[in-house]
DNA sequence: ATGCCATACGTTGTATGA
C-alpha cells in the first residue's frame, strides 16, 4: 500500500501537475494540503476519472484539506468531529482554533489517515505562533481520545514543523525564526511520544532532504529547502514501512508546481517505482558554497 | 531576505504563505 501526502497549494491551480503525478507515483491514497477550495468546488471528476474516490474538508480561499484514495473512503472526520465556525462567530474562544479548514480524516484500506495542515504561524511570539501551538495541542487532543494508537494509523500532511536542525538548509540561517522553535518541535515530539514515528527518517538519515523550498531566490535550485511534511506511523505500521521518499522532481518545471514536494511511503510491499530525482551529497555542496561565495 | 514567487479575490492592490 502506498500513502503520499502533498501541500499542493491550490487543488485548482495545480490539476494536471497531480493527474500526471497520480500517473507517475500510482499511490493508493493521497492526502492533500493547502486545496483553497470550498467543498462545492472540488474537481471530484478528474479524480473519479484517475480512479480515485475524492472526500474534501474547505472554507474556500485560504487552508483546505482532502483525501483522495483508491481503496476505499470511509468513516471521515473533519475538524477534529467540530462544526467549522468562522473567526466572527462570538462563542469562539482563543484556546478553540476551529474557524480552519485544516483537519480530514478517514479509514482507507484498513488504515486510519489523519491528513493535516498545521498553522504557519508567521512570527514567533505573534497570536498566530500562539494560534500554532493551541491548534497543535488540539490535535493531540484528539489522537488522545479519538484514535487507537495500537491500530495501523497514519498521521500525515503540511506540520509546517521542521523536527530537527538537519531538516533545514542552513539551521543559523533558520534560527529565531517559525518551524525550527523549540515549542513548535516540542509540539512535533509530543506526537511521536504519543506513539508516531517519523516514517522518512526509519529509513533515511542523510541530510540535505527537503519537502519544501521558497519559489524566490532560486532557493529549489541551490536546495534550500525544510523538511515540514511529514508521514508518522503508529507503531503497528512502523516494521511494516518498506520504502519512503520525497520526489523532487515533482517540484520541478511546466506547469508551475507548488512549492511543496509530495512526501510517499510504502506498506508492506513496494509500490511502482520511480526516480526522484535528487542531486548526490556533492552537487548539494557546491549550491552551499555558491551561496556562501 | 528586507516577500525576489505564487495563490485567490478582485481590480490597478491586499492577504497569505514558511
Amino acid at each position: 500500500m502506498r500513502i503520499a501526502t502533498w501541500n499542493v497549494n491550490s487543488l485548482k491551480a495545480r490539476l494536471e501537475k497531480i493527474t500526471w503525478w497520480l500517473d507517475r507515483a500510482k499511490p493508493d491514497v493521497l492526502l492533500m494540503q493547502e486545496t483553497k477550495l470550498a467543498d462545492a468546488d472540488v474537481p471530484a471528476a478528474m479524480f473519479r476519472q484517475a480512479g480515485y474516490a475524492l472526500v474534501h474538508h474547505g472554507e474556500g480561499r485560504w487552508n483546505g484539506v482532502a483525501i483522495a484514495s483508491r481503496c476505499g473512503i470511509d468513516a471521515v472526520v473533519t475538524n477534529f468531529g467540530e462544526p467549522l465556525r468562522s473567526a466572527q462567530t462570538s462563542d469562539i474562544g482563543d484556546d478553540e482554533p476551529l474557524a480552519e479548514a485544516r483537519m480530514i480524516s478517514a479509514e482507507c484500506g484498513g488504515v486510519r489517515l489523519v491528513c493535516v495542515y498545521a498553522p504557519n504561524g508567521r512570527v514567533i511570539g505573534s497570536s498566530f505562533y500562539e494560534a500554532k501551538l493551541v491548534w497543535f495541542d488540539r490535535l493531540a487532543r484528539w489522537l488522545n481520545e479519538a484514535i487507537d494508537s495500537n491500530a495501523p494509523v497514519v498521521l500525515g500532511g503540511d506540520l509546517n514543523v521542521a523536527p530537527e536542525d538537519v531538516d533545514v538548509w542552513d539551521a543559523l540561517a533558520c534560527h529565531g525564526g517559525t518551524h525550527v522553535s523549540e515549542r513548535e518541535r516540542e509540539a512535533f515530539a509530543r506526537l511521536c511520544r504519543g506513539g508516531f514515528v517519523d516514517a522518512y527518517r526509519l529509513l533515511h538519515s542523510e541530510t540535505g532532504r527537503y519537502t519544501w523550498w521558497d519559489y524566490r531566490a532560486g532557493n529549489f535550485h541551490k536546495n534550500f529547502g525544510m523538511r515540514i511534511d511529514h508521514l508518522l506511523v503508529s507503531a503497528p505500521l512502523k516494521p511494516r514501512v518498506v520504502w519512503a521518499e520525497i520526489d523532487r522532481e515533482a517540484r520541478k518545471g511546466k506547469p508551475i508546481p507548488s512549492d511543496h514536494a509530495p512526501l510517499v511511503i510504502d506498506i508492506d510491499g513496494p509500490g511502482s517505482p520511480f526516480d526522484a530525482g535528487w542531486v548526490s551529497a556533492d552537487e548539494r555542496i557546491v549550491g552551499r558554497r555558491a551561496r556562501l561565495g
